[in-house]
DNA sequence: AATGAATGAGAATTCATTCAT
DNA sequence: AATGAATGAATTCTCATTCAT
């Protein structure tokens, strides 16, 4: 936006400018992320200012430039982490035999840990939903490929291409309705989420229904 | 988020400065909105600048302040002038006997205009997208209510609540396929496409798959 | 304050751009001055503004332009008008005998009328109380002349000096306790009131107490 | 300066964003007011920039708000370091036992360093006569307090009402005749402070010229 | 003449980023 | 490394004045 800066604007990934080496640096990153999540979360990617994000994370603005270049890499990094926790968190609960649960109990799986996650991090969303910086644009790329994976798991004879396209679309539909539903009173609530495995299931049936036969 | 909201929450609609009363004002102040549509496609509402859209209406600042007390009322006139052409553009597509074609057809004869209508109108998802804003909030609900419409002509058996349910599910899917859709190279963009259509056919068969009968 | 508008901020006196001649014209200009008096008294000069004067009387911007070439000429002539009144005011109550009252009641005589003008005028303070523009010297300088002229008349001995000397002295005093008194509480106003006369007493009376001899 | 106000009578003082921790900082504190008082001196507060106050604190415009949130803090931090140089100013002259002085004396001793005083601080009289700004609203209260808590000292017989109201008269006069003698021509402007004493011996005479006895 | 839309310089304010300490 | 003051481009919005109708 400010001419002084376009230069970086859109570019390729930002490296963060240091990996913290003592622990000390680490928390310190940490308690950034932590604190851009929730700022992101409340007013968005744009509208989020560093100074902000600085105060929350008790750190003095300077800090935060120590360790990110740029508010985009601060998007990047957490964006990251996102996703590292994403990670971690489905290989705890999906262990490869569950590939072979009925449809329905396999998308609790992997549904009910994603939403207790997000109502966690609320700033995933900010971040997810849009598409305007490299940011937003990996994080989306990034969780695709999970997606995908997890279908590949499932469902073997599926190319690569069909579950990338299943990916996208199960994700958009999760991105618009999982925050509509969680920022809904508890009955509405249950009334979206219903609706979200609904349609889910009615997308799936055809495409991953059939689970891997024990050999 | 989106339903326990009752009309006063967030800003009051914020009314257009003057109604413009020479034949001239009004072509201006659809040049506003066609670039506002333009910048805010390019790079959403919060990015937009007015000065950006006023230079690409060819107009000086001040006139766009003449006719609009601030960027949000520019969001608003063209979120009203989005919910209009909707309108027109169904009412001419969807004459009542419609709601007895089979749901596939029935689907095309929404999806075509609307994917065409959408194509043009860059900035119509920009606008769409995002709950921050009262131009957001007016349009998302005007648009949800013209699908509800739609749900209630063809299936009369059901509920106002489902009808907004069901159109609030096939919105939020369709908000977020349909961008990438439009983003994306023509094959890319048939198979998505593709897949768009299939979730809403697989989603709203059992709902409302059933014609009126023909007295 | 405008690099545009300089070059003629701070000259000598403009001219109305033209002298209304009929009747029409001037009950324009009436409007325009008595609406420039009601906002010069709410928000004063500086921030009073031109469509807001317009708007009052009931008259287009550009209408108002027609008579005045910016706004320091509306404050000339509206300045210019308030010497008028204030003339006539004083002519009115002032005959040249009046010149033998005793002072206190002489004074009354001056007071009283100005008072009223005063609360009925309520931008004339908001001009004369700012040293500024054209309008505000030329303002002053009127009400000086005249006071002088009062005096001279009351005391034919002293200089035109002295008259000037003392009259800049008693505005000075009432310019500032006038506009307190009329804004305060009744109660509060009198003691101020009764305050500004002792004072004019006080400092007039080795001047100008003394009345002319009948001859 | 900076010390936190007991909750300030009436409506909102701005608070001055942030506390210079530096001893750069308060120089540069330093600075900006010492523009905001020429500034203000030469056009008055309401056409003061802030672009205008930062360009001649040889500052960025960005430095100014991060010490001041807007224009009118800027003004209240200055009228408070007015009250505050004015406090002590006459600490420094005037003792306790000068208050059994002849009037006259009593004056001299007030009024000289005054008037030196307002001819350094050229803006003391912009933010003095205007009624419109909390700064102003507050200087003025401080100015007042201060001199009628001296006339309390010279005449502990008068009521704190009695005392402010003289102090409010006094007051008055001098911000209408200060300031034009100050912007006069050596001559012209001993007569106008010739006047300006005589008017106020002449009023307070009466009021507070018996000196407290010693005992 | 009257009208009111058009113009654009300029004001206030914000905030990403840099840099001295 | 940490801090937080400094910077200034960019943004929103206002309003005196002009000009086409």
């Amino acid at each position: 936006m400010f001419v002084k800066r376009k230069e970086q604007e859109m570019s390729e990934r930002v490296a963060p400018r240091r990996i913290p080496q003592r622990a000390n640096g680490e928390r310190r990153v940490a308690a950034i992320l932590d604190a851009a999540d929730e700022v992101f979360a409340e007013v968005g990617y744009e509208a989020a200012t560093m100074t902000e994000i600085a105060s929350r994370a008790h750190t003095a603005i300077g800090s935060v430039y120590q360790f990110f270049p740029n508010k985009e890499a601060v998007a990047q990094a957490l964006g990251d982490r996102y996703l590292e926790r994403l990670h971690a968190l489905h290989d705890m609960v999906l262990a490869p035999r569950d590939a072979r649960l009925p449809l329905s109990e396999w998308l609790d799986y992997i549904l009910d840990p994603l939403l207790d996650f997000e109502s966690r991090q609320a700033g995933f969303h900010a971040l997810l939903s849009g598409v305007k910086t490299q940011a937003m644009i990996t994080l989306n790329a990034g969780v695709k490929e999970r997606v995908a994976t997890l279908f590949a798991i499932r469902a073997p004879a599926l190319t690569a291409e069909q579950c990338q396209l299943y990916a996208l679309v199960c994700i958009e539909i999760a991105k618009g309705l999982v925050p509509i539903a969680l920022g809904s009173e508890p009955e509405q609530r249950q009334s979206i989420l219903a609706e979200l495995k609904s349609v889910l299931i009615a997308y799936l049936e055809p495409r991953i229904g059939a689970t891997v036969p024990d050999e």
